[in-house]
This record gives structure tokens, sequence and C-alpha cells, in this order.
RNA sequence: GGUCCAGUAGCUCAAUUGGAUAGAGCAACAGCCUUCUAAGCUGUAGGUUAUGGGUUCGAUCCCCGUCUGGAUCACCA
């Protein structure tokens, strides 16, 4: 049983001894000691104040008094104001470290065959443009939810549901016909995604201009943005495609394979992947049909012109539209359809969508139509709805080219890393491939970690002219230090030391047990990461433990210690906190280098 | 206008879910490498937690009002 537990059971028994009354387990607060007071762990006494009818200080004194003699791994106790104070033994922390490093993966649970199977839909890019900064944040999002969920032993199957057909990608393809010359990404030595979103950008020039033009022939914005000669060209494409036309079907397709050669690129680079992909050129027509099917079971009208809704005025919101008047399908259409194939491949516990806060009313209406159409699991989608990026200039926009480019980031972030790395000369010796595996990790390290630090429910501010610091609360500082206790591992190795033998301690410093205190809580972090939806906890945390550990590397010699028990026990609380950051980060999604 | 989200040091972010004197990093200043990797460690300075009320032993956190910013309410995705 872990000290906790321990305490909360010697708790509820003291107050049942002393004052004669049963005491809600959940009114029992524990917390660590803030670092000015002397103790481990606090219990918080007030609640009791009103059944030992005394005051906060002479009721913790009492609790205090019970523990000693109760509780064997409680050796000291103070109260100030209302706070129990207690310490708890050498013995016990030195246990627990031993306990710990025979672990194999602390803090992580393994599946079985019973474990509930969650399916987390991520990334589900549109394909007439490349990766931002945007679709970065939701990548690391969903993938680093997918580990973290694992971690907790659940069955996880990591699906992307590709936007592969639609007007956007038809603009793209307009303009492509129109002023493109027949380029490829072999011919101009371009990645796929990007010569496609070149193309996107010219449409929405084009059409710019035209809307211009024809306002100034006195159309009104609106008359004018539906007399424009190239949305109209696009539309009739996308009528064309719909309608199974080949020549429009085979440019449809030879574009969207540019895009996902470009984004398979991407994709590897971010070092994430997917169990499952689906397009949606599959599954809107499984949609429509489902559409129709609850138009028949009444829970949609068909209006006079054709077009079919959902009034959901009762749930309190609008109606909204499911197929328009020519049958063609929308985004919601598509998603009704993507939902049911799911279910009917996968025995699905339960269902996360990770998508931008912006479509926090499109999944509030995804729920309720699938109830309505009689899915029980229709009302248990999970929307994991995340904050946007923003810059300093404010929101990133596609069309107007104000993003900030995933590969151009990524390559941008190498480049700080190999510059910082030379300077610093640490892998001098090195071939040059070692040498670039390393910066790329450390690349990644720090813009994961940028991204992955901040709370994913809030907006987060992104500003490239400062680029992503490699010094403090970042990746590559917690990288650094997982490298350096690799480095202090391998020279004990070398010489011959073993130290995984249990060590006898009743002598531990105030920093060993901060360090041991502060391990052993890594198992709660990664549950509350998980029931949370929150990678960032996990990267707070690792930096936290980094930090304690940096501070204890400075103020004690590992190797240099002369008294063998208390060496050992360095090296193994130097080991376990070396394996907790490699299994932290890994659950964000970062590699860390074994030197840098 | 309706609904929802946010506002914490100059900047970027935390705060164990209602607990003790609100913490880190960056930027600034001052120290620490003959010693296990200085991408590190230590210190100084920086705050009326947007604002006004309320709830209670106790509020950055919960409730109400105000201000500011954002998202959304499409036959777009």
């Amino acid at each position: 049983m872990n000290i906790e537990s321990l305490i909360r059971e010697g708790v509820l028994n003291a107050v049942k001894a002393l004052y004669g009354t049963e005491v809600d387990v959940d009114t029992i607060q524990i917390q660590m000691t803030r670092k000015e007071f002397e103790g481990d762990l606090t219990v918080v006494v007030f609640p009791f104040t009103r059944m030992s009818k005394k005051g906060p200080e002479q009721t913790g004194t009492d609790i205090g008094e019970y523990l000693i003699a109760n509780v064997p791994s409680i050796s000291k106790y103070n109260t100030v104001k209302g706070f129990l104070n207690l310490v708890i033994s050498s013995e016990y922390w030195s246990d627990l470290l031993n306990i710990i490093l025979n672990e194999k993966d602390f803090g992580i649970i393994q599946k079985d065959e019973n474990s509930p199977l969650v399916m987390i839909e991520y990334s589900s890019p549109n394909t007439n443009k490349p990766l931002h900064l945007g679709h970065i944040r939701n990548n690391l999002l969903g993938f680093s939810i997918a580990e973290i969920l694992k971690g907790t032993g659940k069955q996880v199957i990591k699906t992307n549901i590709v936007n592969d057909r639609g007007i956007h990608i038809c603009k793209s393809m307009y303009a492509w016909q129109r002023e493109g010359k027949n380029e490829t990404p072999e011919s101009v030595g371009k990645k796929g995604d990007h010569l496609v979103g070149d193309y996107y950008v010219k449409f929405d020039k084009l059409f710019k201009k035209e809307v211009a033009d024809l306002m100034a022939t006195g159309l009104s914005k609106e008359e004018a943005e539906n007399a424009a000669p190239s949305i109209n060209a696009a539309r009739e494409m996308l009528r064309r495609w719909e309608a199974n036309d080949p020549e429009i079907r085979n440019l449809w397709k030879t574009m969207n394979e540019w895009v996902y050669a470009g984004f398979d690129v991407t994709y590897k680079k971010l070092g994430v992947d997917f169990d499952k992909i689906y397009y949606e050129s599959d599954t809107y027509s499984v949609g429509r049909e489902e559409v129709l099917r609850g138009l028949e079971l009444g829970v949609f009208e068909r209006n006079d012109d054709g077009s079919v809704w959902a009034n959901l005025e009762n749930e309190g919101l609008d109606k909204k539209i499911l197929l328009r008047s020519d049958g063609t399908s929308v985004y919601m259409t598509q998603d009704i359809g993507t939902a049911k194939l799911r279910y009917e491949e996968f025995p699905i516990d339960h269902m996360v969508y990770v998508v931008g806060n912006e479509q926090i009313y499109h999944f509030q209406v995804l729920s309720i139509l699938l109830d309505k159409l009689g899915y029980k699991w229709g009302k248990s989608l999970y929307h994991f709805s995340y904050g946007m990026v923003e810059l300093p200039q404010g929101k990133m926009k596609s069309r107007e080219g104000t993003v900030v480019d995933a590969d151009d980031l990524i390559e941008e972030m190498v480049e700080v890393a190999r510059n910082t790395s030379n300077e610093l000369g640490k892998l001098d010796g090195y071939s040059e491939e070692e040498k670039s595996e390393i910066h790329r990790m450390i690349a990644l390290g720090a813009l994961k970690y940028f991204i992955l630090k901040v709370d994913p429910k809030k907006t987060m501010m992104f500003n490239p002219e400062e680029s992503i610091d490699f010094n403090g609360n970042t990746g590559p500082f917690i990288q650094y230090t997982y490298a350096r206790i690799k480095s202090v591992l391998r020279k004990a190795s070398d010489a011959g030391i073993v130290w995984n033998s249990k060590t006898n301690n009743s002598m531990l410093g105030t920093k060993e047990i901060e360090l041991i205190k502060k391990v052993s809580v890594f198992p709660e972090v990664v549950a509350e990461a998980a029931s949370t939806y929150s990678p960032a906890l996990i990267a707070n945390y690792c930096y936290d433990l980094v930090k304690e550990f940096n501070q204890f590397y400075h103020d004690f010699t590992i190797l240099g210690e002369t008294d063998a028990e208390k060496k050992f026990f360095r090296l193994q609380i130097t080991e376990v906190t070396g394996r907790i950051i490699k299994t932290g980060m890994g659950l964000l999604g970062i590699e860390c280098p074994e030197r840098m």
C-alpha cells in the first residue's frame, strides 16, 4: 500500500478514535508539503475541526500524535495553522526507490485483451494545401494522447479521415488546369502538397481579382462572389466529380497523390502515424444513405427545394443542413458516414476526435444526429477540442499566406539545433550521420515540447521572429539531462560498478528524498494526463523532475562518492530518473539521445 | 445579437482542481567550470491574478455584474 493510502487510513481511524465520528474519505486532503516547512506530506485538517470542536492547531496535533503511534512509516509531525505536516521515514523512501528500480515499465500499465478500445481521430487534413503549425499542434496532441492512453492500458487505434473531396480541392485543380502548364512535383522539384497549395493560393488571387472587377461594374459583393467565373468553374468541377466524370476524377486522383506523398514526408518527420486511414471520398456516400434513412425514420425533414435538414431547435440549437438541394453532401454528411463505418469495422468503446475548438458546435450537432439515427454511441463521442495557435499578427490563414509552414519550421529547427550543437562542440568526433540524427532529435524535441507543454485547451502564441529556445523549460533541456544521466551510468558500467543491489539507507538527504518523491508520483501523473487528455501535465512533470535532478547532480557527486552504499543509492536514483524521463518524453512522442 | 472560451511578472507559460508567503523559463543584473556533459547550478529584481461585488476558516480557481480579446451560429470545411 502506498503512503497516501496509509495516511488516509490512519486519519480515518484517528478521527473515529478521537472524536467518535466516521469521516468521508474524500474529505481527507493530502498534498505535498511545501518546501519551506518540515515534512513530506501534509494533511489539511480544517475539515475535521467541526468534529473535534477544537481549533485547527490542536486538532492537527491530536491527529499527528495518533498517526505517530499507529502508522510506522510516519516518523515526525508538526502543525502549522491548519496543516499537519508529516515526516516520512528514510526507510520508507529507500524501500520505495527499490521497488521502482525493480519495476520494468514504471508508470505504464500494460493492456490485455479485455482492455477497452479507444479510437482516436487526429490530423484529418484537407488535401488542397500543405500542413502548417496549426496542424502540427493537432498531430502532436493526437499522437501524444494516443501514447498516453496506451500507457494507461487502453487499446488504441489511431485514425485519420482525409478530406480529399470537396470544393477546396477543386479550386486547386481548376487553377492548376488553367495556369499549371502540366507542372508536376518532379518537374519543378517541389513537394506535392506545396505545389497543390500554391495553386490554391493562385485560385484565391484569381477569384479575388474577378470579384473586384465585377464589383467595379456595379455588382454587390455577394453577387460578384457568385458570378465569378473561377468559382463557377470549380463548382462545375465538383459536380462533374460527383458524376464520376473520368477526366475530372483522373486529375483529382493525380493531384491528391501528389499531396499524399508530401504529407507522408511531413508525418514521417514529425514521427506520427496511423493505424487506419479513411477517405472522405469513400465515406460521404455512406453518410448520404444514413441521412436518407433518417428522412424515412422521420427524424430529418426535406425542404421544398429538395434539401434535407435536421431541426435541432428542441435541443437548443438551430436547423442544420445535411444534403444540399442538388443532393450533394456537406461536411456533416461525411462525418456521419465515417462514424458508421468505423463502428462497423471496430468494437469501439470510446471515440475521441482531436479537432480544434472552432468546431465545438459541429461536434455537438454530430453527436445529436448520430443519436437521432439510433446509434447508442452517438452521445458518447468525445470531442477533444484544443485551442488555436496564434501568431503575433493574429490567426493563421492559408489563403492569405500568413501561415507557418510545417516543413519550413522543422527545417529551421534542425538548422538551429545544428548551429547550437556545433558551437558547443560536444559531438566532435562523431560521424555526420550520427550528428544529424542527434540534431534531428533535438530540433523535434524543442518543437514538440514547446507545443505540448501548453494546456491543450488554451489558445497558444507562437512568435516566428524568436526561434524556439533550447534553454530553460524546453525539450532540449530535458534531453540534455537525460544525456548527462546516460553518461554517468556509462562511466559507472565501464568502471565495473554494479549498483542494482538493495541499499540500506537510513540517512537520506533532503534533496535525495525530494527526488524520490518526485519520481514516485509519475504513475499518478500519467493517470491524470490520460483522464484529462493533457500531455501538458506530462511535459511539466518531466521539467520538474529534471530540474530536481539537476540540483541533485550539482550538489552531490555520484561516481566520486567514497561510501559505496551511498554511491549505489545515487546511481539507482540516477537510473530511475533517466528511465522516467525516457518514458515520459516517449509519451509526448519525443526521443531522447544518449548523448548531446 | 444568441451561445461558448479565455484574461496570472515586460514576454511565453505553471499553480496538485477551494489550501500555507501565486511559481518556472525567456529577457535584465550578479555569481559558479582543474572535479560525473555549464544546453547546467545559485542569487537579485519583477504581481492589487483584467475589474467590482458575493459565497467561507480560506478564492487565481466557485457564483453574479462590468471591461477586453477570441471562437461559433453557412446549401464552407
